[in-house]
RNA sequence: GGUGUGGUAGUUCAGUUGGUUAGAAUACCUGCCUGUCACGCAGGGGGUCGCGGGUUCGAGUCCCGUCCAUACCGCCA
């Protein structure tokens, strides 16, 4: 027998009791006439105590252990003289009465604690190690019992899960596939899919009325800290609906969770913007509502004082930043630096302090009255003691820039809590999204995206302005998830395309079975997807979705531990009939 | 594809204006230590300063190239 207790769960009511407890030495004292082994397993810390005086063997055994040996021991529950409150087991541990060594083990390139000294790259390649670290453990707990209530939810509510194929045809739209050379039919390619969306509305044409399924997404893109080639999603789709009645049945899900994971009850319907006002107020898809800090439109009241940078913009904004009218002029210069860096890429900021007298200081003094910029300070309900940032340009460009800058004075006033969650959705999306270089149009979201019925004419004299059914939603100013009302009418569907550029015969080529099957009963439907990781990361409260995926790829999309991808035989590319290239340098 | 940051001991990092034998902490090894739990004390081993080239009497330090990591931009219907 290896074990009969695990090393988390012994407590002072189980003393004198004989156990058995196996796993690995996570840190060994030894104090000459005593040695202390801190024993590790996935549910907690153990503590052995060795008596040279009780059982000289057995301590000298104890002391030729080394970190991250697997051991078993058998030993005899007992109190602690001195206890130790910080972890569950403190008030214990184990009089050892027998060691056998299961395993010996290498030492460990970094220490596995909670705040260990390995760098990311380094637990990446031994990432089997860093997972024994009790914060990452959690992480993927954490995950797992999301993914259970999830289930638990969903088939309480008729949703049935059901597997979609990974290897299937590559789609021109959309981000770059993944793809699979098939043996059996030499030329030709398999992609991985970048969701299950076409599967899922075909079994919504079955009658299989509500699917859900817990599946990887494959999308060959650059990296960053929230994005991986391959990701989670919780993909569902209902039949028989309109967009109330998804956006009900996934709030109720968001709910569900934070009250069984977190713990938080919130109270009253998620709150809802349309696309529009996310972008004219915080100039963002996205926004982050934990705090305010609505943008403002100013330039009415800035014409006529011969200042070229605003009379010359589109669009003037600003945002009240409340209390910091004290900000020095080496932390305006810092926020100016901010705004200029090519991620961002303002030209510059303006300043106006609302001080504290009531008096008012701007960095456009010599272009406007202390009265014109009293109405500046009016209109952005700014209150002495507060500061005025102005940004000036292009609409949509400012907008994004003075986003970023909301943004940074969020976090520099530390309004950006991340145990303060607040849920949104965005809704009425537009349909289409104008491609100035090639002068068409792409959809918003995907092509069988229904358009709203009030819109549907101006399909054909202003697409630009159609909104979708479709909708968004935001944890903290992350995208979790988003999804549509489908069409599910072949006619409309066949408009859509012919919309978006396709020739008949493409669509056809392309979507013809989906075009097909909706001329088979096709019901009313549409669905939602949540990014699972995302939504794992903003529970766990992370800055990057690398810490709750078991096995992540690194920023070029290499997996360090395996070392994948990787080259393959000739003989595997020849039975594939493909040849290499050589790159020209 | 682009921009920024970084690469020095097993690990995390410091290293001043280019100048003696490249340091600290931690980990590791040895010895001492009977209530530790970040144990303590004493000692020890450990370096291709990412790689290649250049400038210089002399390069971890300056220049050029390159590779790797990372954050972001492009990209991600």
């Amino acid at each position: 027998m290896y074990r009969n207790r695990t090393c988390g769960e012994l407590r002072i009511a189980d003393i004198n009791q004989e156990v058995t407890l196996s796993g690995w030495v996570h840190k060994i004292r030894k104090m000459g006439g005593m040695t202390f082994i801190d024993l590790r397993d996935r549910y907690g810390i153990t503590q052995l105590s060795f008596n040279q005086e009780v059982n000289h063997d057995l301590a000298e055994q104890a002391n030729k252990l080394g970190r991250e040996w697997v051991i078993r021991v058998v030993g005899k529950v007992q109190e602690r003289s001195s206890k130790n409150s910080n972890i569950a087991t403190g008030d214990i541990e184990i009089i050892a009465s027998e060691i056998k060594v299961l395993n010996k083990s290498k030492n460990p390139p970094f220490t596995i604690e909670t705040d260990t000294d390995g760098g990311d790259d380094l637990r990446m390649k031994y990432r089997y190690l860093d997972l024994r670290r009790d914060v990452v453990r959690k992480n993927l707990e954490l995950r797992h019992k999301m993914t259970f209530e999830t289930r638990r939810y969903l088939d309480e509510r008729n949703f049935m899960e059901v597997e979609t194929p990974m290897l299937i045809a590559s789609t021109p739209e959309g981000a770059r596939d993944f793809v699979v050379p098939s043996r059996m039919n030499q030329g030709e390619f398999y992609a991985l899919p970048q969701s299950p969306q076409l599967f899922k509305q075909l079994l919504m044409v079955s009658g299989f009325d509500r699917y859900f399924q817990i599946v990887k997404c494959f999308r060959d893109e650059d990296l960053r800290a929230d994005r991986q080639p391959e990701f989670t999603q919780i993909d569902c789709e209902m039949s028989f609906v309109d967009q109330e009645d998804v956006i009900n049945t996934f709030e109720g899900l968001t709910k569900h969770l934070f009250k069984t994971l977190k713990g938080i009850e919130i109270e009253g319907d998620f709150p809802r913007m349309s696309y529009a006002d996310a972008m004219k107020y915080y100039g963002s898809d996205k926004p982050d509502i934990r705090f305010e800090m609505k943008f403002v439109e100013i330039k009415d009241l800035t014409e006529g004082a011969n200042f070229v940078v605003f009379d010359n913009a589109e669009y003037v904004g600003a945002i009240c930043v409340e209390g910091c009218a004290s900000y020095t002029r080496k932390q305006m210069d810092e926020l100016t630096n901010f705004v200029k860096r090519p991620q961002v890429g303002a030209k510059g900021l303006i300043y106006v302090r609302y001080n504290e007298d009531e008096t008012i200081k701007s960095s456009v003094d010599k272009f406007f009255s202390e009265e014109v910029l009293k109405t500046w300070a009016e209109r952005c309900n700014a209150k002495p003691g507060d500061l005025i940032l102005v940004m000036a340009g292009e609409t949509v460009e400012t907008q994004e820039q003075l986003c970023e800058l909301r943004l940074e004075m969020g976090n520099q006033l530390g309004l950006r809590d991340k145990n303060d969650f607040k849920c949104l959705w965005v809704v009425d999306f537009p349909l289409l999204e104008k491609d100035d270089e090639l002068n068409r149009f792409f959809a918003k979201h995907h092509p069988f995206t229904s358009p709203k019925a009030e819109d549907i004419d101006l399909l054909d004299t202003n697409p630009a302005a159609v909104r979708a059914n479709a909708y968004d939603m935001i944890i903290n100013g992350v995208e979790i998830g988003g999804g549509s009302i489908r069409i599910h009418d072949s006619e409309l569907q066949k408009k859509m395309f012919s919309v978006l550029g396709f020739s008949d015969e493409n669509a056809q080529e392309q979507f013809g079975f989906l075009m097909d099957a909706f001329q088979y009963g096709a019901p009313p439907h549409g669905g939602i997807a949540f990014g699972l990781d995302r939504f794992v990361s903003i529970f766990a409260g992370l800055s990057s979705i690398r810490d709750c995926i078991a096995f992540p790829k690194n920023n070029s999309g290499r997996d360090v531990m395996i070392d994948a991808p990787a080259t393959i035989a000739q003989e595997q590319l020849d039975e594939l009939g493909i040849a290499l290239v050589k790159k020209e340098n």
